[in-house]
Parts: C-alpha cells; sequence; structure tokens
DNA sequence: TTGAAAGCGATACCAT
DNA sequence: ATGGTATCGCTTTCAA
C-alpha cells in the first residue's frame, strides 16, 4: 500500500502539502494540487484511516448501542443511522446492551475504548445517574428514546403521551366505551407515557376508567397472552382493547383466537410502534408508528453537526406519533357482542 | 487520558516492558507485572486502540457488509457476529450493500478503508469474478450465504437443496399429490439449490411436476401475492405449495384468504427460512429453519481463528437446515378439496 | 503557497 | 527479565 511519502516523493512536495491535498485546504495551488492528485491516482493511494485517526485525534466512528442487533425494532434504526454516517464517510461500530445493566455499561466502555467520537445510545437499563455522570465526560452521546431533563437536548426521542392519546381517542371515536389496556413495564417512561395519553384520551371523553381492565405487561408477546387471558379470565366485559406495544397485541391476538373471538367483530385492538409484523399479524393491526428509523437518521446527524461541525443541519429533538388504520380496530357494534 | 509514558514513569519501567504487561507476555517477572498493573489501575489507564493498531499493523476490527441492517433476516445474523466478535474483544464495523452491485462494491471499498482485519460478507449483486479477485488481495473475506468454488473454504453455506427436499418431501408425505410452487430468482443460487430439492423429493415420491403450477418471484411478500393470484386463475388443482422463503409465503396466505381459501384446510403451506414473523402469521407457518444466527457465528469464529490465530476453534462451512412443524400444513383431505 | 519537524501512543526488534 | 529506540502513516504548528 502506498504512503503519504511515496506521494509526496513522486509528485516533488513535501509531506505537509500532500496532507493538505486530502484535507481539501484552500491553502494550495491549483497546480501542485493537480500533481498531487496526479501521484495519489497512479499510485493508487489510500489514506491509512488510523494513522490518521491518531494524528488528528478524531477517529472518525460513531459508537451505537442497542439492545438487540436482532427484533423486529433496531434494525430500522440500525439502518437510518448508518445511512447518515457513511453518507458522511464516518463508520458505524456496534455492540449490543441486551437491556441489562451490566452488559451495557460493558457494551459503552467498549465503544469508548474503540476510541468513537461520539455515542449513539438506545439504552433502557443504565441509571440516568450514570447517563448524566458519562456526559459529563469529553465524549458526546446522544440518547435514543430516553429523556433526561438534564440532557434534554441530548435527547431525541418521541411523543409517547401523543401515542398513548392517539390510540385510545380512535377506540372511543368508534363507540367503544369499554375498553382494556394492557401496559408496558410502568417502570419504563415509554410505558408510564403511553399509558397517561391514554388516560387523557378517556377523560376527554368523560369515560370511567376500570382499574380491573388494566394488565401489566413486560413489551414481549407472551406477556400479550398472559394479560389477554387475565382479561377475559375477569369476566368483566369490554369491547375494545389497546396494548402499549404491538409485540403484546400479537400476544393478546393470538390468545383471543384460542379463545374463539371472532376479529374484530367482538374486539377491537391497537398496538403501538407499527412493527413490520403488525401488516403480517392477521387482523392487519392498526397501531400507532413510530418513526425508529427517521430517528435514528436524526441522532446521527445530531452528531455530525455537533461533533464533526456540520454546521448546516437542522436539528429535531421529539417526533409525533401518527395513528396507522388498518383492520384490528372497527366501529362497536352491539349485535356482535357477546363477552 | 493516561497514556503508556506515564504508566511506565509511575511503576518505574520501560515503555516496552508496560507493552508487555497489557499483552500478556509471560517474559515479564510477577513483582513489575504487579507494580504495572498497579499503576495502570491508579491512573485509569485504558490503551489507546487506535495507536495499537497502527503500532501493530492490525485494526482489530472486523467489516461486515450486509445488504440491509433492517428487515427479518439481517439481524439474527449481525447478533451472532457481534456476540462472538465482542467476546473476542474485536469490533465489528458494518455496512448496508442494498443488493445492488455498486454500493455492494462502495461498502466493501468502505470498510476496506478503515482498515479492517478481516471481511465478513453477505453479497448478492456482487459477480464471482469480482469476489475471487479480492480474494486474492491480503484482506481476508468470509462469505455467508453464497457459494464459489475456487473460494470453498471461506464460504458458510447453507444446504438449501436439502432444505427444499424438506419442505416438499413434508407435504408428500401428509399425502398431498398435487403441489404448487413458487420460487425465488432462479439467477440465485439459493432459490435454483430449493428448487432443486423439491424437484428430487417429487421423484422420489413419484410424483409428476406440472411446469403450469410453478411461479417465480422475487423473495418479497408482494411477489407471493402476485403469485398466489397467478397460481389460482391458472384454474388447475393444488392441494399443497411451497414457497421458496416465508415472506412469499405470508404474501401468499394474504391472498389465498383474501380469495376465500380455508387454510389450511384447503391449502397446505410450507414456508423457508423460519423468520420470527413465521410464527405470526396466521396459521402459523410449518417452515424450514435457516440457521442464520448460528451461520453469522460461525462466520466470526472463521475471523478469529484464521485472523486473530485462536487455534482451537473449530469450523463448519455448511449447515443442515431443519424442518419446522407448524399449523400451515396438513394432512391432505379430499373432503375439504373445492380447488 | 510550501516545507521541516515534532508529535500522536502504541509495538517490536535488538541489546543487555 | 528488562530497557532503548526506531517505527507505523499521518496531522499540525511554525517558519520561510
Amino acid at each position: 500500500m502506498a504512503t503519504i511519502y511515496q506521494v509526496s516523493e513522486l509528485a516533488g512536495v513535501s509531506l505537509a502539502t500532500v496532507s493538505r491535498v486530502m484535507n481539501n485546504s484552500p491553502r494550495v495551488s491549483d497546480t501542485t494540487r493537480t500533481k498531487v492528485l496526479a501521484a495519489m491516482e497512479q499510485l493508487g493511494y489510500r489514506p491509512n484511516s488510523i494513522a490518521q485517526s491518531l494524528a488528528s485525534n478524531r477517529s472518525n466512528s460513531v459508537g451505537i448501542l442497542v439492545s438487540e442487533l436482532h427484533g423486529p425494532f433496531y434494525g430500522e434504526m440500525l439502518s437510518g443511522i448508518e445511512n447518515e454516517c457513511r453518507a458522511a464517510g464516518k463508520h458505524v461500530i456496534i455492540a449490543a446492551g441486551h437491556s441489562e445493566e451490566a452488559s451495557e455499561i460493558d457494551g459503552i466502555e467498549f465503544l469508548i475504548s474503540r476510541s468513537c467520537d461520539a455515542l449513539i445510545l438506545h439504552v433502557e437499563a443504565v441509571s440516568d445517574d450514570y447517563l448524566i455522570k458519562l456526559a459529563e465526560g469529553k465524549l458526546p452521546i446522544v440518547l435514543i428514546n430516553r429523556y433526561i431533563p438534564q440532557l434534554a437536548a441530548n435527547c431525541i426521542c418521541l411523543n409517547n403521551e401523543l401515542g398513548g392519546y392517539l390510540a385510545t381517542r380512535q377506540l372511543l371515536q368508534q363507540g367503544h366505551r369499554q375498553l382494556a389496556y394492557i401496559a408496558g413495564p410502568m417502570w419504563k417512561s415509554d410505558a408510564k407515557d403511553r399509558y397517561a395519553g391514554h388516560l387523557r384520551a378517556m377523560a376527554e371523553y368523560g369515560v370511567k376508567v376500570n382499574p380491573a381492565l388494566f394488565a401489566e405487561g413486560d413489551f414481549q408477546d407472551s406477556s400479550g397472552s398472559r394479560c389477554m387471558q387475565q382479561l377475559l379470565d375477569s369476566g368483566l366485559a369490554f369491547t375494545a382493547l389497546v396494548c402499549a406495544n404491538d409485540e403484546m397485541a400479537a400476544g393478546a391476538i393470538e390468545t383471543a383466537r384460542q379463545r374463539g373471538l371472532n376479529l374484530p367483530q367482538q374486539l377491537s385492538i391497537v398496538g403501538f410502534d407499527n412493527l413490520i409484523l403488525a401488516r403480517y399479524i392477521h387482523p392487519k393491526l392498526t397501531t400507532i408508528d413510530y418513526p425508529i428509523g427517521e430517528m435514528g437518521r436524526m441522532a446521527a446527524r445530531w452528531v455530525l453537526k455537533n461533533i464533526y461541525q456540520q454546521q448546516t443541519i437542522r436539528l429535531k429533538n421529539v417526533f409525533e406519533p401518527a395513528l396507522i388504520c388498518r383492520e384490528s380496530a372497527c366501529h362497536f357494534d352491539a349485535a356482535n357482542q357477546t363477552a
């Protein structure tokens, strides 16, 4: 592999000049620039990014931590980030945190040790304090789907409360008045916010909330099944169900079908996230779109702007969710009621 | 950040000795080792991986190219690779190739420019020749899901022919004799191999293949719908359908339902890949398991063994698929036949 | 506009 | 077992 030395020799200029050409410095005459470029071309020169990093103290790499690499959610996010970064010539180093504190910290330290210029984090288990402390260090971080007031400018979030509101309002507008709710783990802020939106819609429509029609799951589909059983076993009547995410909705639908319910006629269901699978389950799931790909993109832009000085970029910190109407929620029809 | 200089000063030893301690060289006395470790601890020393890379000419990073970061397939693979690599302290740089030649080449060059120690490639559009030429360079490559005879030792593949055979045999064993087939793009070797397996099973059971019951899709679900329509419109009777992948099976099922077919009673269907979504679609899809996560792991192991000298690792180049029985394929029952 | 030279923070060879 | 030192390939003052 050719080095900068050979280029400088062939072009008959100094190292410094070659370096200037590579970095598009304006302080180099057109004639020398041409000479140097020709020499590079002739030698098939490619700068050694490691040496560049060492000398410039910037690695041109951004570290990403997600909970899992697989699964229906993170892929979209990674995709958005990778796109944006590669277009800017930055590379992306990825680690998984498995929603487990020790593992998340381990992942973050791993990324730090690879001298990333910035970190994009989707963490769940690690404490606010840890993140605040981390942000005080010299390595910039941006948080996806986590809001910490002290770090507000570094957070890219979804308006979960609005999403919860939209989901429930849709059912109320369709005439439903007996609604059940399957929540996510209520210690997670997104689960809490979505439920708050639900309550706001209920209040707006003057519908009383029945605590017996509330069940708390863990965002996995198995918990959706479990919660659905619990709700059905309660013997209480309900004509609609809102689930705090699509995976639990999938589990709930599965169970409802096993119990012989006719969907959506006997029970309307709405989910949250708009995963790909929402289109595959039957009936197709009405849900709330979570633009996670866009949010990943935005996180990458945050880094480009704040770390790599791309001043023209415009940032947006909070995203608004939107209702996606499919088949699983329909007008309340008393004729079909059995429960 | 503390450097090796400060450690050597504080510990009262030379640079070389500190380096030896970091690299677990046996040529260091226990007492000095302890001294050095203490100094590191005290300074909170973390080696600068970039400097290490420059000096050692190894970046400890492996480049991965997949078609897409999102989608139901690559996540599993990335997950397997990341796991294995991180455990070995190697990091993973990821790029997407979008199943498009220019983009794949661009991605590969991007990874090369980041001085990876090896590349793990899941490429579709790039030619065999390109890959053979690439492999002749000094940067080692591993191919997932692509078999090139000249590069056999670098290929991690699935026995697609066997998978195709198993899928079809399952239906034949259940008594079906009128089988339709929705293939992937026949220029892709996996699509071709799966179909070859289908033909072998048909031959084994002495069932004549009706070319009118063959349709070629593109592995996307929309093409599954299209092919299904085409097959139904042909007016020919068939009691079972094998799809060359799960996504097309999902599309086919969707269309079958719209046409009022009762599944699986009137039509048995088997897919291929065992995506997560196979469990979510209704009826739950009988399919062929594609252990892509394991294969990703194995690709990572290949790199650990061949590039990072972890001699004890055992490699395996071809994986065997297995049948996963769910609800979408059932015994042929003439009573339900309408088509 | 161009060049000389001092780092960047490690590794690894050669001595001792 | 330990130390001295050249080296990796580039960036970045500082002078000219």
